[in-house]
DNA sequence: GGTTATAATGATAACAATTATCAATATCAA
DNA sequence: TTGATATTGATAATTGTTATCATTATAACC
């Protein structure tokens, strides 16, 4: 079974939160992990339907919230409709370009604007944690 | 009656687009344009209904939206909860530094950032259109 | 000014996404 | 094995927003 760093990244997390492990969640961490996209809990939840077709919306939602505590992914939210989670553990920071036509996106990163970030954020005395960074537009196939 | 300009920008809206004018979109207008805050629909709501107590929230949903048409205000959203609307015209672009401990939050611009942003946009071939940043720290105060 | 087509309104139902509740079940330390 | 307690799935409740619809208001036309 491949993912052995991911799981163990979320048994510590059980571990120290006094959870207990069950068949649902390492169902869903495994599903979320072999798929390298930024999923709705619906999108997910079908997924892993497919493995253990008696598992409920509800524990797709809390189990999320697990993965999102524990650093293995990251809420991604656009304009309305549901939260997406992404991938976060190994994976670089990176911000969206999000086409406003066929709504896939690009996934970037620029050191420079990491860097003035921090520098903006210093300038009114403030310990910046984080960022989320979303660019609209239109992406190369769609302006044809 | 201050606000000549905003309420031209909203009249020439409503005559190009075949609407009609009404006492309780003049209400609301006139109520979000002289308070200078990012408000919710409901916070705009109570603040109408001084003014108009029969006004129904349903009209506020529906006048924001067009105020959102005509370039008068402009959406916000922050993580989870309702959608903010701040004021547009005439406002340069500007983006935020979110306080995760009292929810305030301050206005920044940064011109070197949003230039790398085209840069960026560029590489990928991708036509920008807007965006939004949302950085997310503890303010002044709350460091004590 | 009165007529009339049509847009706007407010109440509220419907909806979508999410969280809370709870009885039944599973986990795991002792 | 036991027992305290965490988890589960169904589903009710909640939140924010949009849709519906009968009634009312607007404004172009005469
Ligand atoms: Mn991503
Ligand atoms: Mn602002
Ligand atoms: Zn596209
Ligand atoms: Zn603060």
């Amino acid at each position: 079974m491949a993912f052995e760093e991911e799981q163990k990244v979320f048994d510590s997390f059980v571990r120290e939160k006094g959870l207990k492990h069950s068949g649902q969640r390492k169902d869903i961490l495994l599903t979320f992990l072999k798929t390298e996209k930024h999923l709705t809990v619906d999108e997910l939840y079908t997924l892993v339907k497919k493995k253990n077709p008696s598992i409920g919306i509800a524990t797709v939602y809390r189990t999320l919230k697990l993965l999102c505590g524990c650093g293995l992914s990251s809420e991604l939210r656009f304009g309305d409709g549901p939260v997406r989670y992404e991938h976060f553990y190994r994976h670089e920071h990176h911000d969206h370009l999000v086409c406003v036509k066929c709504g896939n996106f690009i996934e970037v990163m620029d050191a420079e604007i990491e860097k003035l970030q921090e520098r903006l954020a210093k300038k009114e005395d403030f310990t910046l944690q984080g960022h989320k960074l979303l660019m609209y537009g239109v992406c190369r196939k769609c302006k044809g």
